[in-house]
DNA sequence: TCCTAACTCCGTATGCCTTACGGAAATTGG
DNA sequence: CCAATTTCCGTAAGGCATACGGAGTTAGGA
């Protein structure tokens, strides 16, 4: 029952290529899969992946709750077809340029998808899903750097390292922007309530490296901290070490 | 009285130097704020973060339910304790070598420790509390390269970017021991599910890369992908990439 | 000495969540 | 035209955080 469950799940995430192999006894569903998972992904768009819920689906579809289940197995299957949907919403542009460049796409690209679907850091699931847009993604990336003179598990690790730090930096700069808008505190505000508590209680002169920097990266910055610097820095560094490598 | 919960929070995370200021009229609380955190830490470090409730740490003390919150204001404002309580627990060893084994040394420390405690990685709050132990551990953190010829600007963003790289890729290796033992299948069963219905759906010769990338990684490795070997080949790359830095 | 403020512990209730189960209505193959 | 099949949905079970108020306990001050 597990693995049927596997099953209707993979035909749902193939669904295009394996056509709609619907029994035609009951009544006509109302809606597509398609338009089930395009509501859960404007829901998880909005309110982020805690706050996502069955409920609010069947509500942005005039359906109730429990008609979502016959479309869909249940929540986390959802989350998975939501994870290929997105993979492919955008054209995979053909590689250009020297590795630098190519690898550069690859992270730009995925940095650029997080930002629009936030929740795709959330996503946490033990076996990820395959799906025919998550599969050609993969392929896409170890077609940028195809022939570059790694072996084929470099290859491997060079696509991992990039997409893991891209992740990392992508996080960092989507929980800056979610704490800036949402919470309806500002830094400033932030900190006129925690200083006067911190002066307290940390000794002076504790922490003079944390003082020295954080100043100095807050003068550079506007804010705390800058995280789409910090990208281009650690992007920067990273492709410098993946060349070196090819140096050998 | 948002502001009042950052004031007691803080003041909880701060205990050790503030010392106890509670009111003495009641009776006393039958244990102590670390009792709770450290019953809040067991809790997490069994079942993970989804399924840390306010119940269970109560259970496991003895207490009902609803006490709990005579100790913590909170859920979240206990996550804040627990993850400063656990970067505590070990002693920050004092840095030597060169500086790439002092960076090494950073990342490994928080690789133990997001095994020791694979729940940090599931924390997501938009502003990190202020506490004792993670105030320490940006300290250190910035020691390890203070005086390798970095401006303070470069400090905080090649501490962000290993710290970041280390945080992706102890997510990779948690993910997939997590996978390996808890979820009933093993790889082989997974595949055995799987591999039937993507045949039928995988355009033959779609994937050459996929296909030629994953065997040689699945035959190196044992399983699908190494985690710990990606963490050293990925680690590997940023230190030349930093060191890089420093000749120009 | 004793009253009362303040505190702990906890029962109850509200309002979320996922999902199992079963029933009514609709549709179509035979 | 009947019976199998499917959709849609109501209900309920079992989980969660937390607001509120009440009973009992303790100690400061009159």
């Amino acid at each position: 029952m597990e693995s049927q469950n596997v099953d209707r799940t993979l035909s749902l995430l193939w669904r295009r290529t394996l056509g709609t192999p619907q029994g035609s006894r009951g009544p006509k569903q109302r809606f597509s899969v398609d338009e089930v998972v395009h509501a859960a992904i404007a829901v998880a768009d909005e309110e982020g992946l805690p706050a996502f819920s069955m409920r609010k689906v069947a509500d942005r579809l005039g359906l109730k709750l429990m008609s979502i289940y016959t479309y869909v197995p249940g929540r986390s299957e959802l989350i998975g077809l939501m994870v290929d949907e997105v993979m492919g919403e955008r054209e995979l542009p053909p590689h250009q340029g020297d590795l630098r460049e190519r690898l550069t796409g690859v992270a730009r690209q995925m940095w650029d998808e997080f930002h629009r679907h936030p929740w795709l850091l959330q996503v946490e699931e033990s076996r990820p899903w395959i799906g025919p847009n998550g599969s050609d993604r993969w392929e896409w990336q170890l077609a940028a750097i195809e022939g570059a003179g790694f072996t084929d598990l470099e290859m491997d690790q060079v696509i991992t390292l990039v997409g893991g730090f891209t992740a990392a930096a992508a996080r960092a700069s989507i929980a800056a922007s979610r704490t800036a808008e949402q919470s309806g505190m500002s830094d400033l505000e932030w900190w006129e309530i925690n200083a006067p508590i911190l002066e307290r209680v940390m000794p002076p002169g504790a922490y003079p490296l944390s003082g020295r920097v954080g100043t100095a990266a807050g003068q550079e910055y506007n804010a705390v901290g800058d995280p789409s610097r910090s990208f281009s820095f650690g992007l920067d560094r990273i492709l410098d070490g993946i060349e070196a490598l090819l140096d050998r």
